[in-house]
Parts: C-alpha cells; sequence; structure tokens
DNA sequence: AATCTTTATGTAATCGATTACATTTTTACA
DNA sequence: TGTAAAAATGTAATCGATTACATAAAGATT
C-alpha cells in the first residue's frame, strides 16, 4: 500500500542501465546517448520516480537551499523583501528556510547554527543589531546582508540609498516652504537610522535651514516609539510645520497619535519612509520616500546566488536608488 | 586553511571509540557509560565538531524541517500565522521552508513537489482556492491545512470559527440599534467566506433584520475589490448604516475608499473581520471580529507535530473562537 | 571461582544519490 | 577491414551519519 518511493536503483533495473547512467540523465549530462536518454526518461516518467534530494544532498554537499534570518514575519517591509529573495531563488531551483530572530543576537545565534547544520548553501540576513561578529559562525558559506550594515562582519550587502533618498526628500520639503523641521530617528546604532539622520542634516544644512536640537528625537523604529515621540513633538510648546520619520511602524505609531488625537493639524507636513499600506492615507502625509525591497530582495539573492557559484570577487555594497511620492 | 568540518570518524578517533559510540552518545542514547560520555563530549566540545543533518536525514529519513505553501508573504494575517508555526517548531528542533503559491493551483502543486522531493517530515498549507486535488501527492507525508478548508482532500485543519465570529458581531450590531446591512463578501468558494456570510444571514435571520440584496455584494478579499464594492454600496441611492467586511483587505480597501472621498459619514459603522495594524483607525470602524492568527498557527504546528510522530487518530478540524473588539 | 546475565562497545551494512576510473561500444580513417 | 581515438556505459567507492548484530566487559548468583 504504502508506495515506498522508487530509488535510481530501481529505475536503472526497469530501464536495463546501470545507476550512473541514470544519474547521467538526471544531471543532462551531454555525453548519454540521445536513444538511452530517452528510454530512462520513460521510465521515469512511468515510474513517477522523483530524486532523493537528501541523498543528492549529502554527496555533492549542496542543498539547494537558502537560509533567510529576518528580525520578525509580520512586518510588510521585511516580507516585502523575503517575497524578492523567495522569487529569485525559486526560479533558480533553490529554497528558502526562514528563521526569525526576535530582534535577538542570541537568537540570531541560535538560527545560525542551525542553518550551518542543515548545509544552507548560503544565507540573507537582516540584522537585528548593529553587531555582526557572530555571523561570523557560518565560516565558509556565503552571507549577505541585506537593509542594514554590520560592525565586525565583512559581507555583500544590499540596502536602499538612505542618504540621498533622505536629502531628496529634505530639500524638495523646504523647496515647498519648509522651515522647521521636526526629526523623528531611529536607533543611531542602525546604519539605515544614522544614513537617513545624515541625509537630514544635510540637506538641512545645505539648504541653510534652521535645525531646532529639541525637535530632534529618537526612538527605536517600532510603532510605540514613534506614537511616543510624536506625542511629545505635538504636545510641544511650538510644534514644528514638518516632520520627518525615519521608518513605517515609527510613522504607523505617529499616524495612530494623529487620528487618536482627532482633532485637525492645520499646516502640519510629514515626510516619511516607506510606501507600505495606507502610508500615502495617514494623516498629514506629504511626502513618502519608497524603498524597492522586493528589488533588494532580488538583488540580495542574486549576489548570494553568485557567491555559491564561487565569485570570488571583492565583497561589495549595493544600494539601490528610493523614489520620492509627492502627496497632497 | 578551509577547515572541512569533523565528522563523527574523526570524533571517534580522537575519542579512542568507535563512531556507533559517537552516535549513541549524540543521540542520548542511556546505555553508554557516564564516563564515555564524557569522554566524547569532550571532544566534541573541544573539536567544535557539529553534526551533517544530511547525513543523518538520509539514514533516518527525518529532516526536521516543515514546508508551509502560503499565498503570499506580503500578508500581515497570513505571516501572523506563520509566526505562530514557525515559533512552535523552533522549539521543537524544527525549521521551515516557506513558499509562496500567489493563489495558484499549479503554482501550489509545483511547490509541494519540491518540498516532496526535499523530504519535508511535513507540511502545512494555506490553500490558495478551494480544490485541494493536487494536494495528494504529498503522500503518506502529514498535511494541516489552515484558515481554509477544501474540497477533493481529507486533513487536519485548523481554522477559526468564523460562523460565531460573524453572528455574535451582526446580533451585537443589531442591539445597538442596527436595522439595514450592507455586506462586502469574498469568493463563496472559499469555506471562510461563506462561513461569514452564513454567520451574517443567521443572525439577521435569528433577529428578524430585514435584508436588501442590492446591499449584498461579493469580491475576492483583496484590497481592490473592497474599494470597488464599497463604492459601489455608498454611492447606491441609499446606502445602508451599517457595513459588514469579510476580511482585512477589503476593509482596508474600503477605509482607502471612504479617506478619498475626503468627507464625512455620519452614521456610518463598519463591522470587519481582522485585527490587524490600523484596522481600529479604520474610518467609521465599530466592531472588530478578531482571528486567533498565532494560535492558529501554533495550534497547526502541534497538529502536524502529532502526525510526524506517528498520531493516526481520526482527522480532525480545530475552530478556535473569535473575538469581538468594540469600538466607538 | 565458574557461569550466567546484563550492559557497554564495536563492526560493518545501509540510506540514495554521484563520480573517478575502468571497460565496452561506436566512429573515423587508413 | 583493422585499428586507434572518441564516446557511451558500467563498476564500485563515497558522502556522514545510524543501527542490527556481534562481541567484549562488568556484575550477579550460587
Amino acid at each position: 500500500m504504502n508506495k515506498k518511493s522508487i530509488t535510481v536503483k530501481e529505475v536503472a533495473a526497469r530501464a536495463g542501465v546501470s545507476t550512473a547512467t541514470i544519474s547521467r540523465v538526471l544531471n543532462g549530462d551531454p555525453k548519454v546517448r540521445p536513444e538511452t536518454a530517452e528510454k530512462v526518461q520513460k521510465v521515469i516518467k512511468e515510474s513517477g520516480y522523483r530524486m532523493n534530494q537528501t541523498a543528492r544532498s549529502l554527496k555533492t554537499s549542496r542543498t539547494h537551499s537558502v537560509g533567510i534570518v529576518a528580525p520578525e514575519f509580520k512586518n510588510d517591509f521585511f516580507m516585502s523583501i523575503v517575497t524578492g529573495i523567495e522569487e529569485t531563488l525559486k526560479n533558480r531551483g533553490y529554497s528558502v528556510i526562514l528563521c526569525s530572530s526576535q530582534e535577538s543576537t542570541a537568537e540570531e545565534k541560535e538560527r545560525l547554527k542551525l542553518l550551518k547544520e542543515k548545509n544552507v548553501d548560503g544565507t540573507i540576513i537582516i540584522p537585528g543589531s548593529s553587531s555582526g561578529k557572530h555571523f561570523r559562525l557560518m565560516g565558509e558559506t556565503p552571507v549577505v546582508l541585506v537593509d542594514r550594515l554590520v560592525r565586525d562582519f565583512r559581507s555583500d550587502a544590499v540596502l536602499s540609498d538612505n542618504f540621498q533618498g533622505s536629502y531628496d526628500a529634505v530639500r524638495s520639503a523646504v523647496d515647498k516652504g519648509a522651515a522647521r523641521f521636526g526629526f523623528l530617528g531611529g536607533d543611531m546604532d542602525l546604519t539605515s537610522a544614522r544614513e537617513r539622520y545624515d541625509g537630514f542634516m544635510q540637506a538641512c544644512g545645505d539648504t541653510g535651514t534652521a535645525i531646532d536640537r529639541n525637535l530632534i528625537l529618537f526612538g527605536d523604529y517600532h510603532e510605540d516609539s514613534g506614537y511616543e515621540l510624536m506625542k511629545k513633538l505635538m504636545e510641544s510648546p511650538e510644534p514644528p510645520g514638518y516632520i520627518f520619520i525615519s521608518n513605517y511602524f515609527m510613522h504607523l505609531g505617529a499616524a495612530r497619535y494623529l487620528l487618536e488625537a482627532g482633532r485637525d493639524f492645520p499646516g502640519l507636513h510629514i515626510i516619511s519612509f516607506d510606501d507600505l499600506p495606507l502610508a500615502s492615507f495617514f494623516p498629514c502625509i506629504s511626502i513618502i520616500i519608497a524603498q524597492p525591497m522586493v528589488a533588494i530582495g532580488s538583488k540580495a539573492a542574486e549576489l548570494l546566488l553568485d557567491r555559491i557559484k564561487g565569485d570570488k570577487g571583492e565583497v561589495q555594497t549595493v544600494r539601490l536608488p528610493t523614489s520620492m511620492r509627492l502627496l497632497e
């Protein structure tokens, strides 16, 4: 009853050839005679044979699977990246082992160990912190970082051009009359947070826009901190007319504050990162800096595949341009 | 240079025992002498040995990985479920191979074949359609369905109590004075869509609430259809005061319509499924029927683990209760 | 102390593919 | 047609663990 799956041995017997030939056909080796190949293919089709990838992996030490470590799953930003990764990989015959790190370094380490044991051919990490020393335990297995860079670890990386994105948006706002900015940033330990801050500051500098240090606040990229900081800003004696928010989730929190406050905020303009669900409908939204998340994922997957294929070139950090969406 | 990883053989040599003993220690076999075990452990620690899971899998035909097939990743609803699954599985030493099906039956089939080849120990599917004939190709490998049931395939399943959730919410609305309902449903081929519709109708029936067939519209659970149907409803000659929306993404689309329309809708009350980001801030939201998504995922993972362990009991469909969140 | 259990350890086959090397078949060309 | 070269196929070892079975060591019993 329990149809134990057929093996090469069985196929070989049925086709009247050796297992080596079966393997050759399976791997498209050009030096099998067409007639033989055809005969084998027929047996394969008829018997419904499917190769045991585990056995193949043992022999070739290639699993055709790559690990992804992301801080969390319930996050459209990360998952858009994962979408790009998976799409690119599956077209090349790779599958994806997804792990959550809960933004904890210890968790991250644990997951990586597991991936190493499972012999993934490579790993894409969305780092949960700015430290990457523990990534070294992947040894020779290629690693590509995404969205954030880390210290103590060198590898390929793909992220968006945060500096330019911020810079352009702020200049554009100044062109439209912005003169007094509030800024809600993320943990400055994270590259993206720092780069966005730098872009913001540089644009202010270049346009001669004064900076009120009291309006420059830092959170942690999470919704609640966006809420709190927005509240703080809006309840300050003289709230700014323009507020730059460094990521979607803080924007979400900020929007929640504005909605909860329930009153209008005339003259308030918000500039924020990430074009995610409803962002363009959040109160007072004026400019959205959109990151090409799916493209970031695809690019990361491509870099990884190159490394897996054996590319030994210099590691590179790829920055993809953001785009600006003007509202109002 | 390239530290090829150590194998049991090497460990055995260093510890002066046989590979069998190493394996026994590795697997916690109680009949190795404590001193021996200790000695082996020491060598393992010192040599940094890590077992090759591929080799183990080949011999044991257990991969300690399970496949998940979901229609898409950029979807907080699905990903909350996946979060629950992953959390439960990782605590039991299993990892997750994530595949997207793009809601296409063909894609679904393709992914399942791949998972079969990779020898996953089991699979959790969030079906993309109401047909499940192709799930049969998993053969003996256990399958658990989540969120939706399908025809032509019997297996364990976990989903929320859609009927009860709808029913209770509608009754509650009627208690607060609702008398004329609009209804935005999903594809009636999907169990969840049908059950929610049934719950809605039953509650209307039981409370003697009249039903205007012109206000009962069906979409496809996607944002755009929510937008279109909401528009249709609100632009009809006499829009209803209460609108029941069958899922989050249609709710999102509906909210987008209301926000875009830009005017107030006094006396409009919305009842909708799924307590996802900002849902409680969408215009006119009155009752949210929250599904226990993470719990659904965990439960599915537990059922699957039981099957993997060899549980041969009758297949079961587990329904988890929803909860009601009253706003306004 | 001799013998019988019980317990610990070792030997070697095995899982299902791949592949270096050996062998056979086909082709090419004198 | 015979033989060298090229092409196709086969044989058997191998990847790194597990495990049935065999054997050795320790403990129990009288």
